[in-house]
DNA sequence: CCCTAAAATTGAACGTGTTCAAGAAAAGTA
DNA sequence: TACTTTTCTTGAACACGTTCAATTTTAGGG
């Protein structure tokens, strides 16, 4: 029976993400999940293998926002600056919900064993799916960046969102705005900076710099 | 009754400590610290509110170690290279034994409410204390930074030993020597990147990036 | 329709961090 | 010494995440 077992699998997670929304992540307990949703707390646990799942699932669906908002917000950008700044304003947008619950969240994601962690060795399908946004944000700018750093930009942007995302957790100003602020101002720079790439004495670092990253990566 | 209440104390964090290392963070249950210590549960919570503050005098331990090992080292460093090396260095050696217990630190730390975080509003004593050693590693490092990002120095160094920490973490090479490696590759580059600082092209983003800096921590 | 295997569901039970009323021990006071 | 007050200590109790044997429900074939 595939369409009801969906259906409670689906009613599980909309309840649990609802709550985590409205009452945050430590009073959303499986048991107040359970009894929202009408079924038994086991019942819970055979779609969800623990609570830090349910975290992964609301991990998928604010990625998955994202990558909508990014793809419509990114057709009105043609410049660098202009596609990175809504490419991180639209993520800042799909977490915006859960503002309250960042704490728990990222604490929950940093753990090395966690199905949610970003920096998990091999690439995770989340993680895939995040950087794709950011290497169609570079791909398509005009003008292109430059082209010895070309390839590893996209990870080392999307490395700075998880920067900027770690940044608004902490942002307690009304909506975020310090983080907004952050954003606008700090792109520029990141732009600016990468036109610096041309210049002979900043070269030789940079391509030490490049040579250093990949092999900490590699 | 001072002495033997103090003793009390000591000998749970030092058996918490003992345990964390040997053992792992999960495994070292409060009943498991209360039976070894030879005491109640509840009377391992009248001295530590919660198992988060064990970690806490954990973070205060490592962070002593550091800073004498650092002063130490630093002795025999005149430039800023060897310096900041030295301080990164021996900020690894202090938190080496409780490598396995990483991953359950750091996600304690990172958690907006924690007392260990480092990130905390205000400036919380244990942070301070970090800072002190990367002030003095600059301060006293010959020849001497470019005057306009001096006093930011010590502040966005120690967010690079952030960083350091959370490569070290993930880290799972022999000894971690991926994040030695990184150090040792890593510092070089900055303190090349800091002379870059004089050049005209290089100034004004600097400027832009100081000030955005400031106005985000102020 | 009935029977069987698989899928879905239940709720009691376990070990965990944490709390707290109660009591024991020590310190202070006369 | 006898008393009060403060400090320290206890262990049972609570809610939590999680597990699992047992049960019910569904799917598929005869």
């Amino acid at each position: 029976m595939t369409v009801k077992s969906e259906q409670t699998r689906q009613l599980v997670a909309d309840v649990a993400l609802r709550m985590f929304r409205e009452i945050g992540f430590a009073k959303t307990t499986m048991r107040a999940i359970a009894a929202e949703a009408g079924i038994s707390v086991g019942n819970a646990y055979y779609y969800f293998a623990s609570k830090d799942d349910l975290v992964q699932e609301l991990y998928l669906q604010v990625q998955a926002e994202h990558a909508a908002r990014a793809a419509e917000a990114l057709k009105d950008a043609a410049d660098l600056t202009g596609r990175l700044k809504a490419t991180l304003h639209t993520g800042l947008d799909a977490m915006a919900p859960y503002h309250r619950f960042g704490g728990d969240f990222i604490a929950t994601a940093i753990r090395p064993t966690s199905p949610v962690n970003p920096f998990a060795a091999g690439s995770s399908a989340a993680r895939e799916a995040s950087l794709t946004i950011f290497r169609t944000a570079v791909e398509a700018a005009k003008p292109l960046a430059p082209k010895k750093l070309r390839p590893d930009l996209p990870e080392l942007l999307w490395l700075c969102y998880m920067a900027v995302t770690l940044f608004w957790v902490y942002d307690t100003s009304e909506g975020q705005q310090r983080t907004r602020r952050l954003v606008d101002g700090a792109v520029p720079l990141i732009t600016r900076g990468l036109s610096l790439a041309r210049m002979p004495g900043v070269g030789r670092i940079l391509d030490d710099f490049l040579s250093l990253s990949r092999s900490i990566r590699g």
